[in-house]
RNA sequence: CGCGGGGUAGAGCAGUUGGCAGCUCGGCGGGCCCAUAACCCGCAGGUCGCCGGUUCGAGUCCGGCCCCCGCAACCA
């Protein structure tokens, strides 16, 4: 039988930055989704990677004195270990500047020009000597560059176009169908506006941008931004090479995830340059909202963005997955109160989750003592209980709550699967709650057996349900019901009530989420 | 008349095909004692932006208005 396959991306980030909380939002989610699909036994390829080309980073690089391959080599790097951190499972990390990349994109380009996509034009626009750049309108301060404080030239060269109108039609008729879907919902309607407004020919070559891929037919050319980032998708996959293996196997990508301000290019001049080689479109492209921080767009002028990195060293990788996630549904837009986040890591994380785990194995170790003496040497928590007999009593809101969950897995609706998190989290308590195990410790021993078994066996569940958003604490919680390794075992299987096995030798854990003062 | 989103309890948000207005946090009161001073229960009563209309009945449909915000006119 056929694995079914699962291929995901992040678009590149472009290194003319530090990796901040939108990118790995972005990645945190893509993350999440591809753990999902992992444990549903399908073959995954999750891609991610950094966008290194174009004059911003020459210059940035200029003003460092140093190359522009040492600036991006830097930065890339940052990007590396920012995911590394935050437990990203990506299966490759594609850089614009490797080797592989640029002699794919010269392939891809020439195949432009032999089926006729694209023709030699003229670009005009606002040229800053001082920048070496064009500048956007939006760029110019009272007409001027803000940085040299001249007016631009308005200059002309020659640039190859992609012939985009000629596939308007065809990409059009593929989103409006469904063929790829576009989601959420509006923003599927903002493209479709997008193709009523008309759109032009875009560029896929530049002559003054140095810093780039040479155009293998014409060396005074550089290839520009769109027809060098998107092709990342395709390049990590070895498309176009001898070695084209996992091109063949996971192409068409399942999900392009994104932020939205890129989604015209990933709906429209994607699929647009894909139709004009042959290849098969993308199958789902999902635009997320955007983060505004106490009411204000975040942007490194406010001073306001939110460094992941420094969220990481306040709260650890799991609760910054969490919390990042949490704060408004995917696919639309959210306020973020910075104050919130230790709030919400106290309640849901530290008095949920954390807590929950805490008063569960304890009152195993409490009630069903482990007598064996062989417990884990050294250190707290060196004592251990047993799994009591089982029981099914949970068995059908448990199940509930996981169709919840994969349900939010499958339309991506990832603050859902959080619900569905906490909402099992709350099922314990309450549970524990009605049926007060101290009671029962004092005269029903058979019931208690039975409330400490489901409440053992549900944590067992939240363990595994939380393996995408929190990696860590699920591997913990599953180690201290002696389930550490489940990777090779289907999800399927693992939502089965009552495979905690009676007399299991159960260990306390250390505290998850540590409360915050 | 460029395109699109939104205005619902102190705050942040849900509200499918129209039918007693919900969730989380905070606040107040009670319970419990297994647990990370955690947990459970109850309460707190918001003209659902404004004005009309359709309907037995409208956040939920129609029309108009006001106010926020995002995207876009080849920034990567």
């Amino acid at each position: 039988m056929n694995k079914e396959k699962f291929y995901i991306t992040t678009p590149i980030y472009y290194v003319n930055g530090e990796p901040h909380i939108g990118s790995a939002y972005t990645t945190i989610a893509a993350d999440v989704l591809a753990r999902f699909h992992r444990m549903k036994g399908e073959e995954v390829f999750f891609l991610t990677g950094t966008d290194e080309h174009g004059t911003k980073i020459a210059q940035a690089a200029q003003e460092q004195n140093i190359t522009p391959q040492e600036f991006v080599d830097i930065i890339s790097s940052k990007y590396q270990m920012a995911w590394d951190v935050l437990d990203i499972s990506n299966d490759d990390f594609i850089r614009t500047t490797s080797s592989k990349h640029k002699d794919l994109v010269k392939f891809f380009v020439t195949k432009l020009k032999e089926v006729g996509a694209i023709y030699e034009g003229e670009y005009e626009g606002l040229y800053c000597v001082g920048c070496e750049k064009f500048l956007t309108e939006k760029e110019l301060v009272n007409g001027e560059c803000p940085d040299h404080k001249k007016r631009p030239e308005l200059i002309k060269e020659k640039n190859y176009f992609f012939n985009l109108k000629k596939y308007l039609p065809e990409v059009e008729k593929r989103i409006d169908s469904g063929e790829i879907k576009i989601l959420p919902e509006k923003i599927k309607k903002e493209v479709l506006g997008l193709f009523k407004q008309g759109l032009n020919d875009f560029s896929v070559t530049r002559e003054k941008v140095k810093w780039g891929i040479e155009v293998p037919f014409d060396s005074s050319q550089v290839v520009y931004v769109w027809a060098d980032a998107l092709l990342n998708y395709i390049t990590a996959l070895g498309y176009g090479s001898k070695d084209d293996l996992l091109f063949r196997k996971f192409w068409p990508a399942n999900i392009h995830l994104m932020a939205k301000e890129i989604i015209k290019f990933h709906a429209i001049f994607w699929p647009a340059m894909l139709l004009a080689v042959g290849e098969e479109l993308p199958k789902t492209i999902f635009a997320h909202g955007f983060f505004t921080v106490d009411g204000q767009k975040m942007s490194k002028s406010l001073g306001n963005a939110i460094d992941p990195m420094e969220l990481v060293k306040q709260f650890g990788s799991d609760a910054t997955r969490f919390l990042l996630l949490s704060q408004f549904p995917f696919g639309s837009d959210g306020d973020v109160k910075v104050g919130n986040f230790a709030i919400q890591y106290n309640s849901d994380l530290a008095n949920g989750i954390g807590n929950l785990t805490s008063r569960v194995l304890s009152m195993a170790e409490k009630y069903f003592p482990a007598n064996d003496g062989s417990h884990a040497k050294g250190g707290q928590g060196a004592s251990g209980g047993l799994v009591p007999e089982r029981d099914s009593e949970l068995a059908e809101p448990v199940k509930i709550i996981w169709q919840e969950f994969e349900k939010a897995m499958e339309s991506f609706e990832v603050d859902k699967v959080i619900e569905a998190i906490k909402k099992l989290n709350g099922l314990c308590d309450s549970y524990v709650e009605d049926n007060k195990p101290w009671q029962l410790a004092k005269d029903d021993q058979e019931k208690l057996a039975k409330v400490i078994y489901n409440l053992l066996e549900a944590l067992r569940h939240l363990g595994v349900m939380l393996y995408p958003v929190m990696p860590q604490a699920s591997q913990k919680i599953l180690e201290s019901l002696g389930k550490g390794d489940f990777t090779s075992i289907k999800l399927s299987d693992l939502q089965n009530w009552g495979r905690l096995q009676s007399g299991t030798k159960v260990v306390k854990v250390d505290a998850l989420f540590p409360r915050m003062q």
